[in-house]
DNA sequence: ATGGTAGCGCTGCTA
């Protein structure tokens, strides 16, 4: 089974990238992020006729994150539930049963700059996130947490660790809650495969960034041990980062052996 | 050189 994630930063703008991605990568399961749609636009047919069923939470102007699956969407759910949600309104969790894996696509906030009260709130919703987890699920289970974690784990994950200094995405505080997560029972798909350095999922539209390789990787996979122990290989689609208006993300894509 | 670009939706906000 490929379970895929990508930040399409407005799935309007683009729409036929994906459909040509899903065509080309032909993912079991894809999670999306920031797809800017209210429900009622979500294009659901366009998919349908592509041979994937969905599930969309989306409140239109931003976020929206949604669940494209070839292999079935049974128990759909979206936000925290009964949890507190930090980011109360926002659309940034929607999770499914798929091929007998529980997917969670997540939106993790921003934090915009450190010490101010989104970055606050951005703490506070990575640790709801584990609480939610917790209350949910068990680690014992076959489940991947697939999305934009607006973390980026590592030094080695970030083009130049000085130019970052003490921004967001590379504060230990936010390390800590990804950190917190893996504990509760995950691992990183893709550090189980590559130790490597200079493996991006983001670069930022200004400056050349792209062609400098000046990126991060913060879309991660993190999956419990039943599914850690399935996967095959994992890659960034770069390609899917060149061309004509391209998202300012590259899709990860995870392969896992039939469980 | 605290710049730069993209998307949303109409002026400035978010990333």
């Amino acid at each position: 089974m490929r379970i895929a994630t990508w930040n399409v930063n407005s799935l309007k703008a683009r729409l036929p990238r994906v459909e040509e991605w899903l065509e080309y990568a032909k993912p079991d399961v894809l999670c999306l992020q920031e797809t800017k749609l209210a429900d009622k636009a979500f294009p659901a047919m366009t998919f349908s006729a592509l041979g994937y069923d969905s599930v969309h939470h989306g409140q239109g102007q931003w976020n929206g994150v949604a669940i494209l699956s070839k292999v079935g969407i049974e128990d759909a759910s979206s936000g925290f539930g009964d949890l507190t949600d930090p980011y109360e309104g926002d659309a940034r969790l929607v999770a499914a049963t798929c091929g007998g894996v529980r997917i969670v696509s997540v939106y993790v906030p921003n934090g915009r700059e450190v010490d101010t009260d989104h970055y606050v709130r951005k703490l506070e919703w990575l640790a709801q996130l584990r609480v939610w987890l917790e209350t949910t699920a068990t680690p014992d289970q076959p489940l991947a947490v697939l999305g934009d974690f607006n973390v980026a784990p590592e030094d080695k994950d970030v083009w130049s660790i000085k130019a970052f200094g003490d921004s967001t995405h590379v504060t230990a505080p936010e390390r800590d809650a990804v950190t917190r997560l893996c504990e509760w029972g995950m691992v990183d798909a893709f550090r189980a495969c590559y130790d490597d350095d200079r493996l991006y999922t983001y670069w930022d539209y200004r400056r050349g960034d792209f062609h400098q390789h000046r990126g991060m990787r913060i879309d991660l996979v993190l999956v419990t041990r039943p599914v850690a122990d399935r996967v095959q290989w994992a890659v960034v689609d770069r390609n899917a980062r060149k061309g004509q208006q391209p998202s300012d993300h590259a899709p990860v894509v995870v392969d896992l052996a039939d469980g």
